[in-house]
DNA sequence: TGACCACAGTTTTTT
DNA sequence: ACTGTGGTCA
């Protein structure tokens, strides 16, 4: 084979794969192709990110490392070389291109990937899965056999199979943030530390924080005793007691599944050859946000092949907080001083105003590592801030754009309420319902951290792995068994000093004196969770969910204030269909299974594409989806930037990457609302609209509502009537911009205990036709008097029945 | 032992 | 505002 046919072998080849991604530019193209040896991947907001991965992945499994290497298979000739051209300059004719694909293919592929060699790792479920979903859309079935899933998921498979190496047990539970919680309340509490100058919160911190420097109890202790530091000392011996306890419940906590497959991989040589060997490709998704321990954890796996691709964006680096360092993306390039970097520059998703506001707001931070996203898009409608007199006019002026869109025919879906704080959600909430918006509130006080959910949650975990005292200890006495605290108390002693677990114990009570007491109960639950277990190993897991809320007497304890736990019995129900759906997606369908799933699992994952509903949300959660219409509220100093970063440089370039991230989720308008006065954690202030503002030019932006609040200098005799019917049409922000500044309680609630009609209702009874701004033409079928307020039921003509509240209502209705 | 009440502390973000 | 805790009383 001579050098020519060589060159142009390679080049041909080249060319062949590049046009299996003609959808692509030319820099996502040459990161899809770069397939050998390290790859940084600076990929800005909106810049086609995952598509790139996607492809990526499916040059792999197609090609190999065909794009990228000299390597030619034996015998290539003159005739494939000829082929090769034709195939080439066959690009508009597709029959003659169908028919020489495969043999271009197989010719062009060098070594093609096996699904399960490939490490695809991401931060959220929510993000591996939408990874595993469009994977399997482009390569079909087998494309489930890669490892597209999160740091701690990939970590739990891992350890389900090797943690006997370090002494543990292959069916450890997983504690989440809660469990750790309770757990090291309980410690810090057996340790008489006092609570003041060890609170639990940062007593766990700063564990999580010596996790990731890969310290354990001891060698953390030991750097304690050269500082002579007390509070150190402290910490320490309560970080061993919780690793101590954690074992003894063979139980790991978050951190500790990154911990332990790092301490795995680094201690036993197999191990490590073993999945060095497997993953041909590593790539990690959000390399920004990466640990110490995650960033160990890559470079492990990545170490046999040396394909390591990272995709991050320094910009979008939000997560210091808990324990990501920049850094990690900063020194790639001197950790791997052959790494090729590839910038994605060109965003797809954003107007030319809103990339231009992101961009200028970034500008003002130092120690990046410099890119400047450019879009192809006109610049589109101005950005606009509107200055609301308080969190309910914020709230009222959102519903009202969402209501304006919808009734010009968009989606409800099509919008995305982000705020700084979970604080923030609730004015929303209330206006969303009052004015039928269909919604979803993302995080928060999450499903799984429901007392009910974390309750049933327990006696499965407990069914599944008897060793779990804290859990157990949880559920002991749920519903009440006669077991109180005292009783639970001494038998946790007794558990301690005999070093078994408490369900051992129970087993034999009758050995300890002390227990007596409460003998008889204790026999009765322990034999209520024997017979748990043994109904779990008989029959499908949603069969024995419901054994289980029957047999333990959970669902009799709240079904007898039905009204009162109406909400926690629907949730108790909904756990079910996690039940089921689990059961529908996995092979095994176990207990241990599902656990694990739950274990990994948050809110974010329930975002349903297909249901049509305006989401709320943090700016954090928001990271990595977009919306076409964003409502970013609560700018204001204090609350974003929020107070606790206001002294310092660095916290406040992290705040302001978050505000990078927010205005970059949108694609065509965004809205920035900020309140004059703000009632939070019980107080009213008045916070300065946010310097973030500032920062973007101002002809980006409109401004509308109240924006120098001159308290008490506007007239004050505006009617309740008038405001009623003036509404907050965009039409009327003129005439809102004159309204006072003035507490809406002092009218919205009058002070008339002693009952009555409520004051100025708006004039709409039953039976009423009216048209609704949003939703069209409609008749009244039904008013029923709440409060100062009423709530009217409305069947419209295209849009079904729906409950309003007629005072937000009315705002949108004429009588017709 | 469990129900009820007053009180205080906490309100960033996630696996 | 809200929740969880701790104390008191039946």
């Amino acid at each position: 084979m001579t050098d020519a046919i060589r060159q142009e072998f390679i080049t041909l080849r080249r060319e062949v794969i590049a046009a299996e991604f003609a959808a692509l530019n030319d820099m996502q193209r040459e990161a899809v192709l770069a397939t050998e040896g390290p790859l940084l991947l600076l990929a800005g907001a909106g810049s086609g990110k995952t598509t790139v991965l996607i492809n990526r992945i499916a040059n792999l499994v197609q090609f190999g490392a065909g794009a990228d290497t000299d390597r030619i298979p034996a015998g290539v000739g003159e005739t494939d070389l000829a082929f090769l051209r034709l195939y080439l300059a066959s690009g508009d004719n597709p029959a003659l291109r169908q028919a020489g694909a495969t043999r271009a293919r197989e010719l062009c592929a060098v070594n093609p990937v096996r699904p399960w060699e490939i490490l695809a790792i991401t931060f959220t479920n929510k993000a591996a899965d939408e990874l595993k979903i469009r994977l399997e859309n482009k390569l079909g079935g087998s494309a489930r056999d890669i490892w597209a899933m999160t740091f701690h998921a990939a970590s739990v498979r891992i350890l389900r199979r090797f943690i006997d190496r370090l002494g543990f047990d292959s069916g450890f539970t997983i504690y989440d943030t809660a469990d750790s919680q309770s757990l090291m309340k309980r410690i810090l509490k057996d340790l008489n530390l006092d609570e003041k100058s060890f609170p639990y919160r940062s007593v766990l911190a700063e564990i999580s924080r010596a996790k990731d420097a890969l310290l354990n109890s001891k060698a953390y202790l030991e750097s304690a005793e050269g500082a002579q530091d007390y509070r150190k000392r402290h910490i320490g011996a309560a970080y061993a007691e919780y690793q101590k306890r954690l074992r003894a419940a063979d139980a790991l906590d978050f951190d500790d599944l990154l911990y332990m497959t790092v301490k795995l991989l680094q201690s036993e040589p197999e191990v490590l050859a073993h999945y060095q060997r497997q993953f041909r490709y590593v790539l990690i998704d959000e390399y920004q946000d990466t640990n110490n321990l995650q960033y160990l954890f890559s470079s492990l796996l990545a170490g046999g092949h040396g394909n390591i691709c990272v995709v991050g964006d320094d910009d979008q680096s939000i997560y210091k907080f808990r324990g990501a360092t920049i850094q990690n993306i900063l020194n790639f390039e001197h950790q791997y001083p052959d790494a090729r970097v590839i910038r994605l520059e060109q965003n797809y998703r954003s107007t030319g105003h809103i990339l231009g506001a992101a961009n200028a707001v970034i500008k003002n931070n130092m120690g990046r590592k410099g890119k400047n996203l450019w879009t192809e898009q006109a610049d589109g409608e101005k950005l606009t801030h509107y200055a609301a007199m308080n969190q309910e006019d914020e709230a009222a002026y959102v519903a009202q754009a969402i209501l304006d869109h919808f009734g010009k025919g968009g989606k409800w879906g099509e919008h995305a309420v982000l705020y700084r704080m979970n604080a923030l959600s609730n004015q929303l909430e209330y206006a969303f319902k009052r004015n039928g918006i269909p919604y979803k509130v993302i995080g928060g006080t999450r499903f799984f951290d429901r007392a009910e959910i974390k309750d049933v949650l327990a006696y499965l975990a407990v069914v599944a792995n008897p060793a779990d005292d804290l859990r157990l200890l949880r559920i002991i006495n749920v519903p009440a068994r006669g077991i109180g605290q005292t009783s639970a108390e001494r038998l946790r002693e007794s558990s301690l000093t005999a070093g078994r677990p408490i369900s051992e114990t129970i087993q034999h009570v009758r050995d300890y004196p002390e227990l007596q007491r409460s003998a008889t109960k204790l026999i009765r639950f322990g034999n209520l969770l024997e017979d748990l277990r043994e109904k779990a190993a008989q029959m499908p897991l949603d069969q024995f969910y419901d054994l289980l809320l029957d047999a333990t007497g959970y669902l009799s304890m709240l079904q007898e204030k039905p009204e009162e736990n109406a909400a926690r019995i629907e949730n108790i129900q909904e756990l079910k269909s996690n039940i089921v759906s689990y059961m529908q997606n996995s092979e095994d369908g176990s207990l241990k299974g599902f656990l694990d799933e739950i274990a990994l699992y948050t809110d974010l994952d329930n975002l349903d594409p297909d249901a049509d509903a305006a989401v709320m949300m943090t700016m954090h959660s928001a990271k990595g989806l977009e919306f076409p219409h964003v409502y970013l509220v609560g700018i204001e100093e204090g609350i974003f930037p929020g107070h606790r970063v206001l002294g310092d440089p660095e916290e406040m370039e992290e705040e302001r990457r978050l505000c990078y991230v927010a205005l970059t989720r949108a694609k065509s308008k965004l809205h920035l609302i900020s309140a004059n006065q703000r009632l939070l954690f019980g107080r009213t202030t008045a916070n300065q609209t946010s310097r973030f503002l500032e920062e973007i030019p101002a002809d980006y932006v409109e401004k509308e509502g109240i924006h120098r609040p001159a308290y008490g200098s506007a007239s004050w005799d505006v009617s309740f009537d008038d405001e009623a019917q003036g509404g907050y049409s965009s039409g009327a922000n003129t005439r809102r911009s004159q309204m006072p500044v003035r507490d809406r309680k002092s009218w919205s609630h009058p002070m008339s205990p002693t009952g009555g009609a409520p004051q100025g209702l708006p004039a709409f009874q039953k039976g009423d036709q009216v048209t609704h701004k949003a939703f069209g033409r409609g008749m009244i079928t039904d008013v029923q008097p709440v409060g100062n307020d009423a709530l009217i039921e409305i069947a419209f003509d295209d849009m079904g029945t729906k409950r309003l509240m007629l005072r937000a209502a009315a705002k949108q209705m004429t009588k017709v």
